[in-house]
DNA sequence: CCTCCACAGGAAGCGCAGGAGT
DNA sequence: ACTCCTGCGCTTCCTGTGGAGG
């Protein structure tokens, strides 16, 4: 009893609700003595960096342009770098990266960080030092110690130790709470700088950033800006292609027709590369466990699950009211004895208005007071577009103007997860 | 054609929390 | 410590809308 208890709460959401519930629990050897089509999963991860970046190489070129200073002892550019998700932007940066540190100078010290983490002036000096100096301190330093600290490693002595071209690239640059001090900072640095110099490449994913720094800021960050253009269909099915040969033991395993969906949808998702080595990731498990290849099949699935649990999380931080709704929703769904619903395009819509009722009913039983249903009416705008239901307008058939709702989800799979973010853990 | 139904959705205002200013 | 301001979540009130039914 306590051995299966322990062995569902360790387990996923899926899982929980896998197919008609049977728990088999195979021990670790089993598992590794599995059969499986993989080689190498790592490199569908989003923090595998290809040897070859694919599509990028006029970035990657005038990124190493804007860097190229650096080796004629001259001070590298300032750099922006700006493009959506999954568009190679961090990968595309550690490349050249790499690459400096690998044909460049000793006195060539780039040090990428990410910004969620060093998210504030503080600490991303602090880390500017310590990388190239483990022995450093971690805290305690006032912040003008610890920029004089910086000040002289870059300067070196003048004599033994030499300057040092530092570069500093900041991804995520929209986390940092004091980015205006921050990029002041660094660019001030310049000024104090007898000797050495340090550049910023700032990396972001939002596009009106920009126009939260101040115009000093901006003009010395934004010196040079390199855009990432979101992939194509075509680039995408290529750098698929290029993975798969690396993830899978055989790479005939994955159909043709399975590479270019996964292509063609993530090209819909904002040419998301990431998105679309996640689709193939998951496709391949599927076709693992199903002891089959990867299909067409195992990526309409693979995406349907990736939805879902995108679907599910977001339920998961809803409003009480909203979850509340959604649970009658839910439960009008899987009454077949209620009859008020509309058929349209093969579909059951609910009223709005009977939604409404059942949700007072389900706020009640809580012992709490429902909201209003004007408020209601705004719950419905917001979960439609977050596409947790589908919303029509009512038309012929219906008596009176009203909205007609269905969930967009499995009603049973909504309820347990309503059910069991609103009785807590 | 008129009336009723079943809401839609705008406007105003309330209570509260959190931040800025003094 | 206090006041003031602002934004947010929500209610109350009200007018508008489009189809069904008589």
């Amino acid at each position: 009893m306590i051995a299966i208890s322990f062995a569902v709460e360790g387990l996923g959401r899926r899982e929980v609700f896998g197919k008609k519930g049977v728990l088999w629990v195979p021990t670790f050897k089993d598992m590794l003595t599995e059969k499986s089509i993989f080689r190498n999963k790592e490199t569908l991860s989003p923090h595998f960096v290809p040897e070859h970046m694919l599509f990028r190489e006029n970035e990657i070129r005038t990124l190493m342009e804007g860097l190229l200073p650096a080796l004629k002892d001259q001070k590298p550019h300032n750099m922006f770098i700006y493009g959506g998700t999954g568009t190679g932007k961090t990968a595309s940066s550690r490349t050249v990266i790499e690459k400096l540190v690998s044909e460049g100078s000793d006195r060539i010290k780039p040090v990428y960080m990410n910004c969620r983490v060093y998210d504030t002036r503080y600490k991303v000096l602090q880390k500017c030092i310590s990388h190239f100096n483990p022995d450093f301190a971690k805290t305690g330093f006032s912040f003008s110690v610890l920029y004089e600290r910086l000040l002289d490693w870059v300067e070196g002595d003048g004599d033994h130790i030499e300057a040092k071209r530092l570069i500093v690239v900041l991804d995520e640059l929209d986390m940092v709470k004091d980015l205006d001090s921050l990029i002041y900072t660094l660019v001030r640095a310049n000024d104090d700088l007898k000797k050495g110099s340090v550049s910023i490449v700032g990396i972001s994913n939002k596009v009106n950033f920009k126009i939260r720094l101040d115009a000093r800021s901006r003009s010395s960050l934004c010196e040079r800006e390199i855009v990432f253009q979101p992939y194509n269909a075509m680039q995408l099915q290529g750098i698929l292609k290029q993975r798969i040969k690396q993830a899978f033991e055989d790479d005939s395993v994955v159909d043709e027709s399975g590479i270019n969906l996964a292509a063609a949808i993530a090209s819909a998702e904002n040419g998301d590369a990431r998105y679309a080595l996640l689709l193939l990731l998951r496709a391949g498990e599927l076709a693992d466990s199903r002891k089959t290849r990867i299909t067409d099949k195992e990526v309409q699935d693979a995406r349907k699950q990736a939805e879902e649990d995108k679907a599910f999380e977001i339920i998961s931080t809803l409003p009480e009211h909203q979850q509340i709704f959604l649970l009658a929703l839910s439960s009008l769904s899987l009454d077949s004895q209620y009859h008020r619903l509309v058929e349209e395009g093969g579909e059951r819509f609910y009223l709005s208005g009977e939604t409404y009722e059942k949700y007072c009913h389900y706020v009640k039983k809580m012992g709490k007071e429902p909201r209003t249903s004007r408020w209601m009416r705004e719950y419905i705008v917001e979960l439609d577009a977050l596409g947790l239901i589908t919303s029509i307008q009512s038309g012929k058939g219906v008596r009176g103007r009203t909205t007609l709702v269905r969930l967009a989800y499995e009603p049973e799979k909504v309820r347990k997860i309503v059910e069991s973010t609103l009785t807590g853990p």
